[in-house]
DNA sequence: TAAATATGGAAAGTAAACTTGACATATGTA
DNA sequence: TACATATGTCAAGTTTACTTTCCATATTTA
């Protein structure tokens, strides 16, 4: 599963520690997010597309398998 | 978090246990996914979606809280 | 009636998402 | 140089998704 999630915040110009507070999850969750350690719950990717205005398809590319 | 997922299931005419063979999960899965009793995993929500030619916001529907 | 089929759901265990806390590194700024 | 800011990442702990096993119940079929 890749996601575009660190190129779209930085277009919004905010830090992780921003986005964060936001989306009510750590730091360290949003790092891991960008740097690909763990794919997020679904709860969190709705979250996360609804910040940028998008669906989640748009953020988070399945990579089947 | 509610779903559509019972309904897509039935529309379809395949039984809980047949689903849960072609997303490669457990019946009770598919079964406490339909009853509400969790989420699923953005994987096996991407994988829900593709098997009904659906994206996910069709399938489930992210209630905010 | 009895046996098979489909579903609901609990219990206990594993795996993955997420937390807090800590420390390292790189870069900007005083 | 020194300090602050932003990010990377690890370790240990909690929560939740998911598994396997089991049993209950409702409906269909022999």
């Amino acid at each position: 599963m890749k996601n575009g999630l660190e190129e779209l915040r930085k277009k919004r110009g905010i830090k992780q520690e921003e986005l964060a507070e936001i989306l009510e999850v750590s730091r360290q969750t949003i790092g891991s997010l960008e740097n690909g350690r763990y794919n997020p719950s679904i709860v969190l990717a709705f979250k996360i597309a609804k910040y940028f205005n998008l669906i989640i398809e748009d953020i988070f590319i399945y990579k089947e398998e």
